[in-house]
DNA sequence: AAAATCACCTGTCCGC
DNA sequence: TGCGGACAGGTGATTT
């Protein structure tokens, strides 16, 4: 599920429940979660210190520890943080579990065990050693301008491409495609100048308005292709049957009257 | 060089 | 009811 939007709606999730409470321990169930540390390195770094703020990248989430390192979620296809104050419920798929000392813990739930938590230095390099592009809510439109000059392929393959722009995934890539008018497979280099500066548009107010609907395709507008997002969906536009293409082995839905190849 | 394929994982849904 | 296959909002490695 999480996409730039999603993670920046768990960030300020965090923001509000999480932060400012001593850590008491940290229960790893699923070491296959971590990277670059281990369940042990991860509770002996954590221990007596508190979350003391968040920032996003893309789709990572970085939780500042006061100490060496931040703490980085990320959250694959399904994963998802809870925070719990009741000591009740057991829950599926909670990986890692953070105690903190008031009783209060904050639970990272992955069912497929896609996602991943580590130890990192710091955000600049996690960004640089991964070579992760400009991150899609911070890039302007002169970065934007020269980083689609130099692609090359299908303009969704690029707008998913992480080391390209960080942020979009499968999901928000269709709906910038749908509200551009462009098809998935739409040569990068047959974009003209207009179509370029309506991509760049798109992508900052798809990414702005899902976060403004914090990520539930529930309360987005009908007006938009999510909702619609379905075999035998309508487009909003033109109520022709929307149709699904795969795009470097993603399922593309979009609408074939409205969006034009190229 | 880009696109396809596989691999990593679990769970759900659909058809026979 | 059961089983197999397809598929799911991600990503990296390997192969075509």
């Amino acid at each position: 599920m999480p996409e730039l939007p999603d993670v920046e709606v768990f960030r300020r999730y965090m923001n509000r429940t999480a932060l400012h409470q001593k850590i008491d321990n940290v229960e790893v169930s699923e070491t296959r979660i971590l990277k670059n540390t281990s369940a042990s390195k991860l509770a002996g770094f954590l221990k007596n210190k508190s979350f003391s703020g968040t920032e996003r990248y893309g789709k990572n989430l970085f939780v500042e520890t006061g100490g060496e390192y931040l703490l980085r979620f990320h959250f694959g296809m399904t994963g998802y943080l809870k925070f719990l104050k009741d000591n009740s419920r057991e829950l599926r798929h909670s990986r890692i579990l953070f105690h903190f000392v008031n009783g209060y813990r904050l639970a990272f739930i992955c069912q497929r065990l896609l996602g991943e938590v580590s130890l990192e230095k710091s955000l600049e390099d996690f960004v640089s050693d991964n070579k992760l592009g400009a991150d899609a809510l911070s890039i302007n439109f002169e970065e934007f301008k020269d980083i689609i000059r130099s692609g090359r392929g299908s303009l969704k393959s690029f707008l998913m491409n992480q080391n390209k722009i960080a942020g979009l995934g499968n999901i928000y890539a269709d709906e910038v495609l749908f509200q551009s008018s462009l098809h998935p497979g739409y040569n990068i280099k047959n974009l003209d100048e207009a179509a370029v500066n309506i991509l760049f548009k798109n992508i900052k107010s798809v990414l702005k308005y899902a976060i403004k609907c914090k990520a539930d395709p529930e309360k987005f507008d009908k007006s938009y292709l999510l909702p619609h997002r379905r075999k035998d969906g309508k487009c909003p536009r033109c109520d022709t049957t929307v149709k699904q293409v795969k795009v470097s082995g993603r399922t593309s839905y979009f609408c074939p009257k409205c969006q034009k190849k190229g």
